[in-house]
RNA sequence: CGCGGGGUAGAGCAGCCUGGUAGCUCGUUUGGCUCAUAACCAAAAGGUCGCUAGUUCAAAUCUAGCCCCCGCAACCA
C-alpha cells in the first residue's frame, strides 16, 4: 500500500525549537511503523516562507528575503536530519513551481472565491488587523507600539467557507476525517459552526512578499492558502495525478494550527474535488516546568541542547514517551535526566548488556523464531497513541529484566542444567528481538545497535554501552 | 450560565461509560540477587478519590448543586 504522511511546515521568522521536533518525531514514527508493515511511505516537509514578518525581519537584518528565507529552510532541514527523521520530499514555499500550481489551484477554486470590502481595527505597527476583543482588552491603543488603532477598510477575496460547511462538519463528526484527539474534534465542530467565510489575500501594499493572486496583481495570496496548498504541490498536483498517495494517511499539526487544517484545508480540498485528508492529528504544546515557553519569560529550552546533551535516540524517548501525544506535557532537565539514567542506561541499556553476557558466556546457540508485531501494541500505533506504545512497549522491556531475575540462567549455568539454559536464553533472546521490533519506530538508531547484537551471528555483548550513564 | 477538558499517594497519570477489596509509572524506605552500565528483582510506607447533598445494601464511579485549575474563540508548534 502506498501511504502519503505530512508534518506542518514551520514559518521560517526564527530558529526551530522543541515544538517542531514534536511534528516531525511524530510523523516519523508513524512512517516508521506503516514502513515496517510493509507499506510504500511518502514523507512531506518543508518551509513556509511568505509573508510580511519575513519580509520585515529580512530588512531588519539588511539581506535579501530570498537568502534569509534560504538560510532559515536549511536550518530546519539541518534540524530534521538531527532528529534522524526521514521525508521523501522536501518544499519551499518560494520554491517557482509551487507559487505556479498554487496559482492554478486558485484558479480551480476561483468559483468559490468572491473579492468584499473588509473593514477592522489596524495596527500600522503590527502591520495587521486586530480583533475587536483584542481592540476594547487595549483600550484602543496598541500595546506594542503606543500607538492608537486605526479604522481602516480593504479589498479582499474571501474563500466561501458557507459552501462546504455542512460537508466539512459530516465529513468531521462521521470520522470520515479523523480529528485527533476527541477533544479537539470538538472544538473544531463548534468552531466551524460560527466560521465566517476566510478573507484569502491581501492588497500587496500590506503583504509584499507572497505569491500573487492570478489575474490580480495588486492582491497577493494569504499565507495560509499558500502553506495548506503546500501538500499536494510537493506531489506534483495539479500537473501529476496524485491519487497514489492523496488523500495523505495523516497530517500531524500542532494543535494552534489545526482550525486551518480542520476548516480552510478541507474547504480547498472540497473544492478542487479531492478527497479530505484521512486523519488529522493536532499534538500539544512542550511546556517548560508547567508554562508555555516564552521568550520573554525566558524559560525557552533548546531542542539542539537536548540533542547534545544525550543524543538523538535519547531526545526521541523523551520526547516520544513522557511528553503525551495529544496533551500539553512538561520537559524538565531533572525528568530528562531521570528518563535517561533510570529507564535507557538501567531498564533498555543494561538489559541488552546483561543478556548478550548471559549468552555469549555460557556459548549458548540462539535460534530467532521471528515474532510478528505485538497485537496490543499494532492497536495502540493504529490509534496514533505513540506515547501509550511506547509506554507498552517499555513494560515489556522490563517484563524481560524479571524474566531473567526469576529464570536465573546464572544458577542454571552453575548447575550444568544445559539444556534449561539453552531454553531459557533461547526465549529471553526472541522476547527482546520482537521487543526491538516495537522499539525500532521509536529509537531508530538504537534499535539497529541491538538487531546487530543479537540478530547478525555471533551474540557479543556491545563494546560501547548503548546508553552510557552520566 | 459561550464551548470544551480536568481536580485520585511527593510528582505524572489510569480507573468513571457497564457502581462492589483504590491501581500504574517515577521518587522514598527496606530486603533479595550477583548475569549486567552499583545495574536488576521483590516488598513496604504514602490517598477524607475537589466540596456538599441525594439515589443505593454499596458511590472515585450515577444524579444535583457549589468551589478551583486549564484549553479554545482566525494566523503563537
Amino acid at each position: 500500500m502506498k501511504k502519503y504522511i505530512t508534518t506542518a511546515i514551520p514559518y521560517v521568522n526564527g530558529d526551530p525549537h522543541i515544538g517542531h521536533a514534536m511534528d516531525y518525531c511524530l510523523a516519523d514514527v508513524y512512517a516508521r511503523y506503516l514502513k515496517m508493515k510493509g507499506n510504500e511511505v511518502r514523507v512531506q516537509a518543508g518551509t513556509d516562507e511568505h509573508g510580511s514578518k519575513i519580509y520585515q525581519k529580512a530588512e531588519e537584518l539588511g539581506i535579501s528575503v530570498d537568502e534569509y528565507v534560504k538560510q532559515n529552510s536549511d536550518k530546519f532541514k539541518e534540524f530534521i536530519a538531527k532528529l534522524n527523521v526521514k521525508y521523501t520530499d522536501f518544499i519551499r514555499t518560494t520554491d517557482p513551481e509551487h507559487e505556479r500550481r498554487c496559482q492554478e489551484i486558485w484558479r480551480r477554486i476561483s468559483d468559490h472565491i468572491y473579492k468584499a470590502e473588509y473593514e477592522g481595527w489596524y495596527c500600522t505597527g503590527c502591520e495587521r488587523f486586530i480583533t475587536d476583543k483584542e481592540v476594547s482588552e487595549n483600550n484602543g491603543i496598541c500595546p506594542d507600539h503606543q500607538k492608537a488603532y486605526e479604522k481602516l477598510s480593504e479589498e479582499n477575496y474571501y474563500l466561501r467557507i458557507s459552501d462546504y460547511k455542512e460537508r466539512i462538519i459530516e465529513a468531521i463528526s462521521s470520522g470520515e476525517l479523523l480529528i485527533l484527539p476527541e477533544f479537539r474534534k470538538k472544538e473544531i465542530l463548534k468552531l466551524i459552526e460560527d466560521s465566517p467565510d476566510v478573507s484569502v489575500s491581501r492588497p500587496r501594499s500590506h503583504l509584499p512578499w507572497g505569491v500573487e493572486v492570478p489575474n490580480d496583481p495588486e492582491q497577493v495570496m494569504y499565507v495560509w492558502m499558500d502553506a495548506l496548498s503546500n501538500y499536494i504541490t510537493v506531489l506534483g498536483y495539479p500537473d501529476v495525478d496524485i491519487s497514489d498517495y492523496w488523500p495523505a494517511e495523516a497530517q500531524f499539526v500542532g494543535k494552534d494550527i489545526l482550525r486551518f487544517h480542520a476548516i480552510i484545508w478541507p474547504a480547498i480540498l472540497l473544492a478542487l474535488n479531492l478527497p479530505l485528508p484521512k486523519t488529522i492529528v493536532s499534538h500539544g504544546f512542550v511546556l517548560a516546568d508547567g508554562q508555555k515557553m516564552s521568550k520573554s519569560i525566558g524559560n525557552v529550552v533548546n531542542p539542539v541542547e537536548v540533542l547534545e546533551k544525550h543524543g538523538t535516540d535519547a531526545f526521541r524517548y523523551y520526547f516520544l514517551r513522557h511528553i503525551d501525544t495529544f496533551s500539553d506535557s512538561d520537559f524538565t532537565w531533572d525528568k530528562f535526566e531521570k528518563a535517561y539514567n533510570n529507564e535507557l542506561a538501567n531498564d533498555l541499556g543494561n538489559l541488552v548488556q546483561r543478556l548478550a553476557t548471559l549468552i555469549s558466556k555460557n556459548d549458548v546457540e540462539i535460534k530467532l523464531v521471528g515474532l510478528g508485531l505485538d497485537d496490543e501494541f499494532s492497536k495502540l500505533m493504529n490509534k496514533f497513541e505513540f506515547s501509550k506504545a511506547f509506554d507498552y512497549t517499555w513494560g515489556k522491556v522490563q517484563d524481560i529484566n524479571k524474566k531473567i531475575d526469576e529464570e536465573k540462567p546464572w544458577v542454571l549455568a552453575k548447575n550444568g542444567e544445559t539444556e534449561k539454559l539453552e531454553k531459557v536464553l533461547n526465549e529471553l533472546a526472541n522476547s527482546l528481538v520482537s521487543v526491538n521490533k516495537m522499539l525500532s519506530p521509536f529509537l531508530p538508531a538504537t534499535s539497529k545497535k541491538i538487531a546487530s547484537v543479537f540478530e547478525e551471528g555471533e551474540i557479543t555483548p556491545p563494546r560501547e554501552p548503548l546508553f552510557p550513564k552520566q
